[in-house]
DNA sequence: GGATAGCTGTTACC
DNA sequence: ACCGGTAACAGCTATCC
C-alpha cells in the first residue's frame, strides 16, 4: 500500500524480544493510520587512542561474545562494527555495538568496562528519540510511505487498534506539507469537590472543531427546556462512559482540556475506577495511563493513539514569560488570547443548586470547553512549528521545559555532523556542577533619575545566540589552551571564574552547536518580522515562543542538567555580553549622545537634534563593524520617559522606567504599577500617574489626583476589591523560615478548610489591629478578603500609595511624603 | 525595647 | 531539577546597644 502519512503519536511495544515502533497518524483524506517499523539499536564505544589491531580484534570478540540474562529474557550482542566518528567535535574511533533491545543497552554498556574503552554513549535516549533519529520519520511532517498492510502479524496488533489501516513501514520519503487540519476535541469537567476522585462528577462538557460539536453530558437535571446540547444520562457510571463513546465516536487526534493532567483525566480516572466504569479512550481500548510529571508531581496523562494535550503547559513554557496576565488561569489566559473569559458563575456544591442555576450551570460548562479549544486553535500553529524543529512528539513537546527543547534539537542534528551524542549527567555530575559559583551575568547601566525627552532605544538582536553563533561558543570548540601557532580562534575579554582571573580561546572552526543554533536564531527572526508587519496577539505569542527557545540556549549551555553543559562556556557568552553592550554605549557616546539606561541587550539614549534618519544611518554604522550575524536593531523612538531613585536613595533605580512613543503608546517596566504583588489601588493610581506626566505633561495634574486618592483612602471610600495584595505561594507552608503576611493568609484559609497548595496565588488585606494589640507586624493585621474588617489606613497610605508615587514626584521637586504627614497630623487634630 | 543590618521571599527585566 | 544572572523591594529576624 502507497499513501500519504503524517505521524502524531508515537509508542513502542516488544515482539519477540524486538522493540517495534507504532506511529499513530492520518493520510492526507483524513483517515487514521497506524505504522510499525523498527530500527536498528545499537550504543557507543568509544575507543582508546592508537588502539593495536590485535587488541582490538581481541576487544571486539569479548564483545561479541556478551550474553545477558535479565528477568528472564536472554539476549546478546547481535554484532560489532567500527567507525571513524566524532565525539564533542574530536574524531575517534568507536564501536557501534548492536542489540536486539533498547532495554538491554544499559546492561550491555555495563559489561564494556574494558581498559581499552573511553566512553559509552548513546543509549539514554529513550527509543522513541532514538527511532525519530535513526529513521528520520519525525512528528507532523508529511511523509510518502509505502509497506504492506498488516492483520494478523505482530500478535494481531491491528485488531486491537481502532484505525483504518495498520501498515508494515518499508519505505518512507518526506514531501512538501500541506496544510493538516488535526481532529480537536476539548473537554472540561464539573465536580463537587475539588480533591481528586474525593467529589462525584457532575458534568462534562465536549466541543470539538468538526460540525461545530457541543456537548454537555450530565446527570444532574433540570425542569423546562434546555438547550439541545445537553445530553441526559442516568447517573455518574453512565456520565463517564457516554463521555467516552463520544471521544471514541469522534476519535480526535487531540484530546485537549486547561490543567487536565492535572484535574479533568485523573479525576475521571479516579471516578471510574470507583465506579468501575468504563474508560477505555484509547485506540488500543485502554484507560489513559499516568506517570509522574515534571512540576511540581503534577501527573501527565497519556491516552494511547489520542494525544492528549494541557494546553496550560505548553502555555507555561512558551509564553509565560511574556504575558500579562497575573496567574495562568483559563479566565485570564482566555482574556488576553481570546479577549473571551469564562461564564459569570458561582461555583457551589451540586446539591445547592436551585433548578435554574443549572442552566447557567450547563451554559459555564460548556463554555469552558469553548475556551479551550479555541485556545487550542490559536495555539495548534506554534505547537506545531516546535515539535517540526525541535522533532520529540507533539505530547512531550507541550510538556517539556526549554532546556528539554534545545537538547532533543541538537540530539536529532547530531548525525548530520557524524556526532556521538554526549550522555545526560550524572547525579554525582549534578552535584559538582551545582556547587560551582554562578558566573557573573550582564551589564547594566545605572540610569540618573530624571525626565527624558527625545528617547531612542537600540537592542541586539537575540543577543547570547548571536553571541554563541558569531564568536563560535560551546563545549567542544572551547580549546584547552591559547593556540601558539594559529590565529585561527576567539579569544574572550578576561573573566574572573571560580575566583580566578582567566581568558578562554574557542576555535574559529565552526562547531555544531553554533552551527545548529542559527536555524532557531533565523526563525526568531522571521516571526519577529511577522509580527511586526502585522501585530496582533498570535503574532506577538509566537514571535514570543521562539524569542523564549532563542533566549534559552544560553541558560541550557550554563544549566547543570545539560548534556552539553559547559560553565566556561556560559561565563563566556556572559562577558561578551557585557563587551559588546558596553563597546556599543561607548560608540553611542563617541558620536556625541547622552546615553541615558541601558540593561543586558539594550541602550537608550537621548537623540538631541539628530533625526531619525541620522539614528537609523548610525545604526547601520554600528552593525557594519559587529562580528558575524551579531545586529543591533531599532527598538523605537520615544517622545518622553521617566527614570526614578531606588527607594533608598540618591542613585537611579535599575530595571525600572516608563516610556511613551509617539503613537502616545506607554512601555512601563519593572514599576509596581506591572508588579501584582501591589494592591490594584496603587497599581492603576501610578499607572495614571505616570500617564499624566507622561502624555499630558503635567505633574500638577497628577499631583491633584494622587491627593484625591489620599483623601478617598482616608474617608475610607476605596472599595475593599482594590486593596487586596496578591502574594504566590511558592512552597508548601510549613517550609517557610520567615512567616510574611500571605504566609499567615495562607495558615488563615487552611484553617477555614479553603484548600491552599504551593503555588497558589494568595490574597488578603491588611486590617485595623485590635486596639489592645502591642504587634507591629504586618502579619498580625492580615485578613482574608471575605473577612470583615476596616482596612488600615495607616499601612495603606505608608505602605501601598506613598511607596508608589514617592520616586516618581521626587523627579518634579515634589515631596509627597510631608504631603501625606501634613495630612495625617491633621487627621489626629481631627480626633 | 527600639533601631537597623541582613536575610528571606517575591517579582520583574532581559 | 528541569534556561540563568541582575535588580528592586517588602517584611521578617537577629543582633546590637
Amino acid at each position: 500500500m502507497e499513501t500519504q502519512f503524517i505521524p502524531i503519536d508515537y509508542d513502542y511495544f516488544d515482539w519477540q524480544g524486538k522493540n517495534h515502533i507504532k506511529i499513530i497518524g492520518r493520510d492526507s483524506k483524513g483517515k487514521r493510520l497506524c505504522i510499525i517499523d523498527s530500527c536498528d539499536i545499537y550504543l557507543w564505544a568509544i575507543l582508546e587512542d592508537n588502539l593495536k589491531e590485535t587488541k582490538l580484534n581481541k576487544l571486539i570478540k569479548k564483545i561479541q561474545n556478551i550474553k545477558l540474562d535479565i528477568k528472564g529474557r536472554k539476549t546478546k550482542v547481535e554484532k560489532v562494527e567500527i567507525h571513524e566518528k566524532k565525539f564533542l567535535g574530536k574524531p575517534v574511533k568507536a564501536l557501534k555495538i548492536f542489540a536486539t533491545n533498547y532495554k538491554d543497552l544499559h546492561d550491555i554498556a555495563d559489561k564494556l568496562a574494558f581498559p581499552e574503552i573511553k566512553k559509552r554513549r548513546g543509549y539514554d535516549l529513550g527509543f522513541i528519540t532514538h527511532y525519530i533519529i535513526e529513521k528520520k520519520l519525525s512528528p507532523l511532517k508529511e511523509y510518502e510511505i509505502t509497506g504492506p498492510v498488516i492483520i494478523e502479524e505482530f500478535g494481531g496488533i491491528a485488531k486491537s487498534l481502532d484505525v483504518d489501516n495498520c501498515i508494515k513501514l518499508e519505505k518512507h520519503k518526506e514531501i512538501d506539507q500541506k496544510n493538516f487540519k488535526p481532529k480537536i476535541l476539548a473537554y472540561d469537567i464539573e465536580t463537587d469537590d475539588i480533591k481528586i476522585g474525593q467529589g462525584e462528577i457532575i458534568m462534562i462538557s465536549l466541543v470539538g472543531n468538526e460540525n461545530n460539536f457541543k456537548k454537555v453530558l450530565t446527570w444532574k437535571k433540570t425542569s423546562g427546556k434546555i438547550p439541545s446540547y445537553v445530553e441526559y444520562v442516568k447517573d455518574e457510571i453512565e456520565l463517564i462512559e457516554k463521555f467516552t463513546e463520544y471521544v471514541r465516536k469522534i476519535s480526535p487526534d487531540f484530546l485537549t482540556g486547561y490543567f487536565s493532567d492535572g484535574f479533568d483525566l485523573p479525576y475521571l480516572k479516579s471516578r471510574a475506577e470507583k465506579l468501575k466504569a468504563n474508560l477505555c479512550l484509547g485506540l488500543d481500548n485502554r484507560p489513559p495511563k499516568f506517570s509522574r510529571g515534571r512540576v511540581e508531581g503534577i501527573p501527565i496523562g497519556k491516552i494511547n493513539g489520542i494525544v492528549h494535550i494541557d494546553i496550560l503547559k505548553f502555555i507555561r513554557t512558551a509564553y509565560a514569560q511574556y504575558m500579562k496576565s497575573e496567574t495562568l488561569s483559563l479566565n485570564e489566559v482566555a482574556k488576553e488570547f481570546l479577549g473571551d473569559s469564562k461564564k459569570d458563575f458561582k461555583l457551589k456544591h451540586s446539591s445547592q443548586l436551585k433548578k435554574d442555576e443549572l442552566k447557567k450551570y450547563y451554559e459555564y460548562n460548556l463554555h469552558d470547553s469553548v475556551l479551550v479549544s479555541k485556545l487550542f486553535e490559536k495555539f495548534w500553529e506554534d505547537m506545531k512549528e516546535f515539535t517540526i524543529v525541535i522533532q520529540n512528539p507533539i505530547f512531550d513537546i507541550t510538556r517539556a521545559g526549554l532546556s528539554k527543547y534545545i537538547e532533543s534539537y541538537l540530539l536529532h542534528h547530531l548525525n548530520e555532523f557524524n556526532e556521538i551524542p554526549e550522555k545526560r549527567p550524572s547525579y554525582e555530575e549534578i552535584s559538582k556542577r551545582k556547587k560551582l559559583k554562578s558566573v557573573e551575568g550582564a551589564f547594566v547601566f545605572e540610569p540618573k533619575p530624571g525626565l527624558y525627552k527625545k528617547i531612542a532605544m537600540f537592542d541586539f538582536t537575540s543577543m547570547h545566540t548571536s553571541i554563541i553563533i558569531s564568536m563560535n561558543l560551546s563545549k567542544p570548540t572551547l580549546l584547552e589552551e591559547k593556540p601558539k601557532n594559529s590565529k585561527d580562534f576567539y579569544e574572550t575579554p578576561e573573566i574572573i571564574l571560580e575566583g580566578e582571573k582567566q581568558k578562554f580561546y574557542f576555535s574559529k572552526k565552526p562547531g555544531f552547536i553554533p552551527l545548529l543554533l542559527k536555524e532557531i536564531f533565523e526563525k526568531r527572526k522571521k516571526f519577529k518580522k511577522e509580527y511586526k508587519k502585522n501585530p496582533n496577539t498570535i503574532t506577538f505569542a509566537r514571535s514570543n515562543a521562539f524569542k523564549v527557545l532563542s533566549a534559552s540556549i544560553h541558560g541550557y549551555i550554563g544549566f547543570f542538567g545539560a548534556r552539553y553543559y559547559s560553565h566556561e562556556t556560559s561565563a563566556s557568552i556572559l562577558a561578551f555580553v557585557r563587551k559588546f553592550n558596553q563597546d556599543t554605549i561607548k560608540k553611542i557616546q563617541d558620536k556625541g549622545f547622552k546615553v541615558i539606561y541601558g540593561d543586558t541587550d539594550s541602550i537608550a539614549f537621548l537623540t538631541g537634534k539628530k533625526s531619525k534618519k541620522e539614528i537609523k544611518t548610525f545604526l547601520e554604522e554600528i552593525n557594519s563593524e559587529l562580528p558575524g550575524i551579531m545586529e543591533l536593531e531599532l527598538d523605537g523612538f520615544f517622545e518622553k520617559g521617566i527614570w526614578v531613585t531606588t527607594r533608598a536613595g540618591i542613585t537611579g533605580a535599575k530595571k525600572k522606567y516608563a516610556l511613551i512613543d509617539e503613537k502616545g503608546k506607554l512601555k512601563i517596566r519593572g514599576f509596581e504599577t506591572v508588579r501584582r504583588d501591589w494592591c490594584k489601588l496603587s497599581r492603576d493610581m501610578q499607572n495614571k500617574i505616570i500617564e499624566k506626566i507622561l502624555k499630558k505633561g503635567d505633574e500638577k495634574d497628577a499631583l491633584k489626583y494622587f491627593k484625591k486618592i489620599v483623601e478617598k483612602i482616608k474617608n475610607r471610600e476605596v472599595l475593599l476589591e482594590e486593596l487586596i495584595i496578591k502574594t504566590q505561594l511558592k512552597k508548601p507552608i510549613s517550609e517557610y523560615k520567615s512567616i510574611s503576611p500571605h504566609v499567615v493568609a495562607a495558615k488563615k484559609m487552611r484553617e477555614l478548610n479553603i484548600p491552599v497548595s504551593q503555588g497558589n496565588l494568595i490574597t488578603y488585606y491588611i486590617s485595623e489591629s485590635k486596639p489592645d494589640s502591642k504587634s507591629k507586624l504586618i502579619r498580625d493585621k492580615v485578613k482574608l478578603p471575605n473577612q470583615s474588617g476596616k482596612y488600615d489606613i495607616k499601612y495603606y497610605l505608608e505602605r501601598q500609595i506613598l511607596p508608589a508615587a514617592e520616586n516618581i514626584f521626587q523627579i518634579f521637586g515634589i515631596n509627597v511624603k510631608e504631603l501625606i504627614e501634613n495630612k495625617k497630623q491633621m487627621t489626629l487634630g481631627e480626633f
